[in-house]
DNA sequence: AAGTTAAACGAACGGTCGTACTTTCTTCTC
DNA sequence: GAGAAGAAAGTACGACCGTTCGTTTAACTT
């Protein structure tokens, strides 16, 4: 166990996690249920159960297991990108990409659960602000550091730009699911990339 | 009858929707349960259940009935405004205003409904889905008068206008909630005025 | 290969879910 | 005010919920 080899209960632990993650995405995580886990993993309800003492700790651990498979499908491959525009533009790809490709067949986990937990205060919506401010936090720093190397206008708002990227990425999201239609990808691209515009030096 | 008096039991109905549409505005649809009306309204279970049938018809008539109360707050007040800018300023005005206000205690009743049943088929998103239309057709009639009327730039793509203000809105709505932060109705306020400017002829 | 520990099982608990009945009471109509 | 229509109550059902328990099987350690 020294070596990189999984024991039993952690592999099994990460299938849990896994199915709960991208049930959650599609139907919530009140739509997570252990009896369902167990039937669709083929365990017993009981062996579901052992890994996580509770239904809370289970949401608990979805959360984190879903932030996991985020940072590697949109942040590593930001990180990979030199800074400035650069990493800015592979941010946005990185999670245009992760949305539509589906990582999670209920398109972007985060989106789901926040509006699901958004007004029901708890350690499970504490959970999910706290992902979705490290999210932001990061992508501010990016936005800041192509604002220092002079890639974005000086005067440019780094958190007001944040928030409207952010907003505008969601929705293509959201509205291709809703309404069954692609061209929502697309309009959210373009608003990315004309509103990243507005904020960069001579045009 | 015929005068403005409703019957008992359409009224207990619009009791039952109004408290309906509150849970799912927190809890989202599924949070609704026939048991918890009964418990909370002080009526039977049963009694609750003939109203509709079904959790279903329950589910769409919620769905119906939250649909009238927007149109109530935000559609209406729009139109009572002159065509072109000033209408389209009373639209997001008035759509801010019913968000934070708040109509529902959980913020947007669609915007929690919509990320529930997104991935999920069925009539209750087919019934989501087509209000939602109903409303960006409504947005995007008010813009395209705006532009007809050259308050907007000739150039101007309404669909992809209409696309973006509606994210920027939802957005703030979603993150003043699920943050305790009033700052970002704030955000969608001032997102909303510059892209709206841009599209807004002879700076 | 034996000994120990971790993982998974199976059955059962009290609750709540949606739904199906029948019965009782209100309310509207004439 | 009597009769018809409608609304609400009451009861019961099977299914699933999260949780607890004691037992059995499998995996890891040495």
């Amino acid at each position: 166990m020294t070596d990189g080899r999984l024991l039993k209960g952690e592999q099994t632990r990460r299938t849990i996690l896994a199915r709960a993650a991208d049930i959650a995405s599609a139907e919530g995580l009140e739509g997570v249920s252990i009896g369902r886990l167990a039937t669709e993993l083929k365990i017993s309800k009981s062996g579901v159960f052992t890994h996580f003492g509770s239904k809370e700790e289970l949401q608990l651990a979805t959360v984190r297991a879903a932030a996991e498979t985020f940072r590697r499908h949109v942040v590593e491959p930001a990180l990979a990108a030199p800074e400035g525009m650069p990493r800015v533009r592979a941010l946005y790809e990185a999670w245009q990409r992760y949305q539509r490709e589906p990582v999670f067949p209920g398109g972007c986990f985060f989106y789901a659960t926040v509006a699901e937990f958004d007004a029901r205060p708890g350690r499970v919506r504490d959970a999910i602000a706290k992902a979705e401010r490290a999210w932001s936090d990061f992508t501010e720093r990016c936005l800041r550091e192509a604002r220092d190397l002079g890639h974005l206008t000086p005067e440019t708002d780094v958190a007001q730009l944040a928030f409207e990227l952010h907003a505008l990425c969601r929705a293509g999201g959201a509205n291709a699911l809703l309404h069954d239609d692609n061209a929502a990808y697309a309009r959210s691209a373009q608003a990315i990339r004309s509103r990243l515009s507005t904020a960069t030096p001579h045009p």
